[in-house]
RNA sequence: GCGAAAGUGGCGGAACUGGCAGACGCGCCGGACUUAGGAUCCGGUAGCCGCAAGGCUAUGGGGGUUCAAGUCCCCCCUUUCGCACCA
């Protein structure tokens, strides 16, 4: 009897696996590729459980896959740039590379711990030259097609972090970093123009059947296409309250409003603008209080952003002193500045409904302004008195009859916006037009650890790319950080003045680094060619491997750096470098792994630390419990108890190998056709082939894991059952220690129990590689696993012969029957009515009918 | 408020296209082997009634479709997640 070891086992083939390269792969057309990708780490020191189950995911699908034969990419890396390293600089001194570097190593050292087998050859950081050199390199490529661009503008602001966000780093209102209340400054930043592909990333979505309903849908929130009609509402003069018959002021400016709802444009009393709309300033100066106006326009600009997050701000505004007319009714309307008036989003400018529109209810009924009524509900069956404006305690907002409305009146609302629509732009006030909540990305970060913006100001050339002959612009060593909020780079003026590549002259770098997200943008195409020095990737690499067949991560990624991907995606496919459209075909986003119910985190201080797991019960237990415990989907509670039944079933499939292995040795397989076989023989390898159906299918097209594991304990319940019948001295555990196992010696016992065994073996190698390495040895293989196939399963073996049909009788279960596999409906029918247990119930009744599905079930329909 | 997903034993979870609800594991109970066992093996374990055979009730609640519903349809409740003044 051998021992079970599992830590020694772990070492043993984690060695044998580093020494053969037996995860490295190259590109090979003769082979079908599958490449399976999990969200690479931040180096923040120590991975957890919930860090590694992600991994273990991946790992189980990788290995599974290349013992289906296909050519499998598993590649690993570091998302090494970001705040976290650079405030441990800021406060313990150690500079960011040095503890990112350190981080790493020691994060490398536990999942080699457990046995994930990537291609580490591929490994790549993105801290490093060799990497962000390329994320220069394509921003000079988006910036020469207009696709980065530079604009002064009012941005999120984290206070803590002392950087810039970009709005989908805003998390309720405080940093998705540190939940710190997000302020807002004024700063010329460089974007990135991801909405000139949004209808595209919108419209695709659709075509993302691999993906999670639930990320698709968050990704089309947040892109937020809303259909509508830009309206033009002219600006009287200042002290005009009534439009001039006929004429327009030439010099006023014409205030644009956007609205999805132009059917209720007759019901426009007043017309509201945000704070931050571009023509504040000048109205302001016209007003006949400017000093007064600015304040209130201060105040509601410092209230934007952090206020808001709390829940429900006051609706606020003042009156500007000015009108603007409403071009259906001619009519002019009050001209206001409003709190809830975003100024990003359409024209900073809405026409204000307050019968038809909650918030603008609010507003008039605040400050006494008019509400008129243009939508009646239509009454259904009755007696709902129609709406008027006085009785009214909210807004009506459905659709419905258009009233008081010129020429429109008697429309529905549907209709009336195509017909109001098409008269706005036949007269020339207004068009149709689409709107979107996606912005573009702001990329601009005031710190340290990113990749500097490879740009160069000069007073004579302006703005100028770094010619590409000298990339990487190398971020240089600061030893100082303050976390002042101004670029560090900034600090070091040998590194920033610079002689400008086109004219000569003086000149200074770009001092802002790049967001991190750039560098998770595309490091899946850089696997495919990691160490390419002079292209981010060749075409020829990218275009074998990709699209990535299986993505697994995190659902805090469902918007950032997905949407982000798919973005480049576009960018790289419009460059020429990769033929496809979207970088994910499966996408996986994992559950959290919680513990005394809540997510890991140091500061809580209930962090599982994976090498202390491996360290009591070996690598495969851990591994096997984490994929055994739930869905990969779900959030898991972590239990030690699971844990150690995990373990005790590894012990169990070792002993059962253990105790066969000699007598199986130089056996076969059963022949096709099985002959001889007894009945329990027979029952055996229809386990063994049904087995090997509901695993293979679990695993790939389904991704049900944890089934996966539940059919193979069952099986070696079945084998350990079977075993006891055909041994001469029961269970292997009741075997004096050191006793060779007296074993049943039938050739067709040991045929069945080592295709069993071996499928068995084969089966879980995925889950629990080390041991099933070891037990693969044990079986008298050579080469390892790598060079082992996924087992296959005979349909017909799968089947038994005999199968076992419920009988109910209206719809309860009365009886079992156990008949012929092929057994004709007429004779299962007359079966079932001569069953005894359901005579009991028919007897006295009539049978009305009798349903007899085929292979499943009869029901017995009695009156 | 809007949107999405989900509610199944003491617990995690099974049940693929409607067809035996509760697989598998954890926990618990009992037995075997033992000086001992927190090792191992075997058995039991949704609830209620019954000595038993068996019966009844059960998949958040209420209706419906169907021979048949955890699964499909309608209404309600709860939970989780996402978006949140987007005009």
């Amino acid at each position: 009897m051998r021992e079970y070891n599992p830590q020694s086992l772990d070492r043993k083939w984690q060695k044998r696996w580093m020494e053969t390269d037996a995860f490295e792969v190259t590109e090979d057309p003769s082979k079908p590729k599958f490449y399976c990708l999990e969200m690479f780490a931040y180096p923040s020191g120590h991975a957890h459980v919930g860090h590694v189950r992600n991994y273990m995911i991946g790992d189980v699908m990788a290995r599974q896959k290349r013992m289906r034969g296909f050519n499998v990419l598993h590649p690993f890396g570091w998302d090494a740039f970001g705040l976290p390293a650079e405030n441990a600089a800021i406060k313990q001194g150690v500079h960011p590379e040095k503890s990112t570097l350190a981080n790493i190593a020691h994060m490398k050292g536990q999942l080699q711990r457990l046995g994930i087998s990537y291609a580490w050859n591929r490994e790549i950081a993105t801290c490093l030259p060799e990497y962000y050199k390329w994320n220069q390199w394509l921003f000079i490529r988006m910036f020469e097609r207009g696709l980065a661009y530079r604009k002064r503008s009012t941005v999120n602001w984290c206070p803590s972090c002392q950087t810039v966000l970009a709005n989908e780093q805003v998390v309720e209102g405080g940093c998705w970093r540190c939940g710190t209340v997000v302020g807002s400054r004024n700063l010329e930043q460089w974007f990135l123009r991801i909405t000139r592909y949004a209808q595209e990333l919108l419209d695709a979505t659709d075509r993302l059947t691999g993906w999670p309903e639930k990320v698709l849908t968050m990704q089309r929130n947040w892109i937020g296409r809303s259909e509508g009609t830009r309206v033009t509402f002219p600006l009287l003069a200042p002290g005009a309250s009534a439009p001039p018959a006929g004429l327009r002021p030439d010099d006023a400016p014409d205030i644009e409003v956007f609205t999805t709802r132009i059917d209720t444009i007759y019901g426009a009393t007043f017309v509201l603008l945000a704070p931050e709309h571009e023509w504040i300033e000048r109205i302001a100066d016209e007003s006949v209080a400017p000093e007064a106006f600015r304040q209130h326009v201060q105040r509601f600009r410092a209230q934007d952003r952090t206020a808001r997050l709390t829940g429900q701000i006051e609706k606020e505004g003042f009156f500007t002193g000015r009108y603007a007319v409403n071009p259906f009714t001619g009519r002019a309307v009050p001209l206001w500045v409003a709190n809830f008036v975003l100024g990003e989003y359409g024209t900073g400018a809405v026409m204000a409904v307050p019968a038809h529109d909650q918030r603008d209810f609010e507003f008039a009924r605040k400050y006494s302004l008019p509400v008129d009524v243009v939508i009646q509900p239509e009454g259904e069956g009755g007696g709902r008195p129609p709406l008027a404006a006085e009785m009214m305690t909210e807004a009506y907002e459905d659709p419905g009859r258009v009233v008081n409305s010129g020429e429109f009146s008697g429309l529905w609302s549907t209709d009336a916006i195509a017909a109001m629509a098409d008269t706005a732009e036949a007269r020339g006030v207004g068009a149709r037009t689409v709107q979107y909540r996606l912005k573009d990305w702001g990329i601009s970060r005031q710190r340290y650890w990113g990749t500097p913006i490879p740009m160069i100001y000069c007073g004579h050339c302006g703005v100028v790319p770094v010619p590409d002959d000298q990339l990487p612009v190398v971020l240089p060593t600061v030893s100082e950080f303050t976390g002042r909020g101004d670029s560090p780079l900034a600090q070091v003026p040998e590194w920033v003045n610079v002689t400008c590549p086109t004219c000569g002259g003086a000149a200074r770098r770009e001092t802002d680094t790049m967001d991190t997200f750039v560098d998770s943008s595309w490091y899946f195409y850089r696997y495919c060619d990691p160490r390419n020095d002079s292209r981010p990737f060749a075409p020829s690499a990218v275009n074998y491997w990709c699209p990535v067949d299986f993505y697994s991560g995190g659902v805090e990624h469902a918007i950032l750096h997905l949407i982000y991907s798919r973005f480049f995606c576009r960018v790289f496919r419009d460059l020429g470098m990769v033929g496809h459209d979207e970088p994910f075909t499966r996408l996986l986003t994992q559950g959290m792994v919680l513990k005394d119910g809540s997510a890991m985190s140091k500061s809580k201080g209930n962090v599982v630390d994976p090498d202390d797991m491996v360290g009591r019960y070996g690598a495969d237990a851990l591994r096997l419990y984490v994929m055994f415990v739930a869905p990969p989907e779900n959030e898991i509670e972590w239990s030690d108890a699971g844990l150690e039944g995990s373990a005790r079933f590894l012990a169990r499939v070792w002993r059962l190998v253990d105790q066969w292995c000699g007598a199986l040795e130089g056996r076969n397989a059963p022949a096709p056709g099985g002959l001889s076989l007894t009945e329990a023989e027979q029952a055996l390898r229809r386990v063994t082939h049904d087995t090997i159906r509901r695993v293979t299918h679990d695993l790939d097209p389904r991704v049900h894991l944890n089934t996966v594991v539940s059919a193979l304990m069952e099986m070696v319940n079945e084998l350990y059952a079977f075993s006891e019948a055909h041994t001469h001295t029961g269970a292997p555990s009741r075997r004096p220690m050191g006793e060779a196992a007296p074993v049943e010696e039938r050739l067709e016992t040991l045929s069945v129990l080592k295709e069993a065994v071996e499928a068995l073996v084969l089966m879980l190698s995925p889950f629990t590689p080390h041991t099933a390495e070891e037990l693969w040895e044990m079986l008298g293989h050579q080469g390892g696993l790598t060079a082992a196939a996924w087992p296959s399963y005979d349909p017909v073996v799968a089947r038994s012969s005999e199968i076992v049909v419920p009988v109910q009788v209206n719809g309860k279960l009365r009886s079992r029957l156990t008949v012929p596999l092929d057994i004709v409906e007429d004779e299962l029918r007359e079966l079932a009515l001569a069953d005894a247990a359901v005579r009991v119930h028919t007897s006295g009744r009539t049978v009305h009918k009798v349903i007899v599905a085929k292979g499943k079930l009869v029901n017995v329909v009695v009156k």
